[in-house]
DNA sequence: ATGCATGAGCC
DNA sequence: GCTCATGCATA
């Protein structure tokens, strides 16, 4: 049910892994499943092991999972353990531990667009996303038009710093709950994953506050204009909300909503300060509704004279207490109408 | 919110 | 073939 995605191993955190528990494949692979949401395959995943292997691996799976579970350093079990785990108790995802290089983020983006069903939220967007006015490409120019080739390369960078620091075969693992600075003389700083958990937390709140999506967070991302950051999906924020993210992933994408955070604040307050430079463009415009018994009349008028000239067009607004200029549009649109009806009746 | 897929780098 | 970050599509 949640974020058990099934491709994401989860792997044993490296320190976990004690010589004797040699991490096979299969072992990790049992335990990974296992604490997959479907049980009914896990008869059949053993199927051909023999016993003596199968048992082992379960316990191997008790023991680790038991490990993770109390684990103080257990980055990825933590999220879990900590929210709203429900009935797993292995995490989704990763975790052994990598270089957290913030480039990691680096989006791929495909073509594609992003979750229809969530609105732009104007002002602020158009703020921060200063593109996405322009068409509502913003987000394309970085992430979506340059899509798989370019975006691939940029990944593959990163990726490859990342994997230098052999971290995945060895054991240095990100988070040092305080001294465990394990990479030697790594900077990277203190994936606490408590203060990633709140941070998460507090991201999605401040969020909210600002009224602002998912979906237009990730691609507000790419006007951060931070070297390597491009957009991110609404996936990708979800799950960085909901802990569903590997702790490297929630570790280089944390400073990264950081920034988003603190300039859409920034704006807003801008936007409080002086309401007046942000309003002419971006106002919304009121629209005017004509009620029935007026419109009647109005398409009374269109009937006999569907341009009246401006004089008449002052006296029927006059007539039915309406402004000029809306009888003088109503006119335009009920022509434009017309016309419409008539090509799709042709055609 | 999440199941499934893709693609890069690694082994 | 595997891990991992990420996205698309959809419930």
């Amino acid at each position: 049910m949640m974020s058990m995605n099934s491709k994401q191993p989860f792997s044993m955190h490296p320190i976990l892994h004690e010589p004797k528990y040699t991490p096979l494949h299969s072992s990790s692979e049992a335990i990974r499943r296992a604490c997959l949401p479907t049980p009914s395959l896990q008869g059949n995943i053993f199927a051909g092991f023999d016993e003596t292997l199968l048992q082992r691996a379960e316990a191997l799976a008790a023991v680790d999972i038991v490990a993770q579970k109390s684990h103080p350093f257990k980055p990825d079990a933590t999220y879990h353990t900590m929210t709203s785990m429900t009935s797993m108790t292995c995490t989704p995802t990763s975790s052994s531990a990598h270089l957290h290089h913030p480039s990691v983020l680096t989006s791929h983006h495909h073509p594609g667009h992003h979750q229809p069903a969530q609105g732009l939220e104007g002002d602020l967007l158009d703020h921060l996303t200063p593109g996405i006015s322009l068409g509502g490409m913003t987000g394309s120019d970085v992430c979506s038009t340059a899509s798989h080739t370019a975006h691939a390369a940029h990944m593959s960078a990163i990726n490859h710093m990342q994997h230098h620091h052999h971290s995945q075969s060895m054991n240095m693992h990100p988070h040092g709950l305080g001294s465990h600075a394990s990479l030697g003389g790594g900077g990277d700083a203190e994936p606490d994953p408590r203060e990633l958990e709140s941070f998460a937390e507090r991201f999605k709140q401040r969020r909210i506050k600002l009224g602002v999506t998912q979906a237009d967070v990730g691609a507000a991302l790419a006007n951060l204009k931070i070297p390597g950051v491009g957009c991110l999906s609404q996936s990708t924020i979800c799950r960085f909300e909901s802990l569903t993210l590997s702790h490297n992933n929630m570790v280089a994408l944390k400073p990264i909503l950081e920034a988003w955070l603190e300039e859409a604040e920034r704006v807003q307050r801008e936007k409080m300060a002086k309401p007046e430079i942000f309003n002419g463009a971006d106002k919304k415009r009121k629209r005017t509704s004509i009620a029935a018994p007026e419109k009647r009349s109005l398409e009374a008028y269109f009937a006999v004279q569907p341009r009246p000239s401006s004089e008449k067009i002052a006296a029927i607004a006059e007539k039915l207490d309406l402004k000029k200029n809306v009888v003088r549009v109503w006119f335009c649109n009920q022509r434009q109408k017309q016309k419409r009806m008539k090509f799709s009746a042709t055609h």
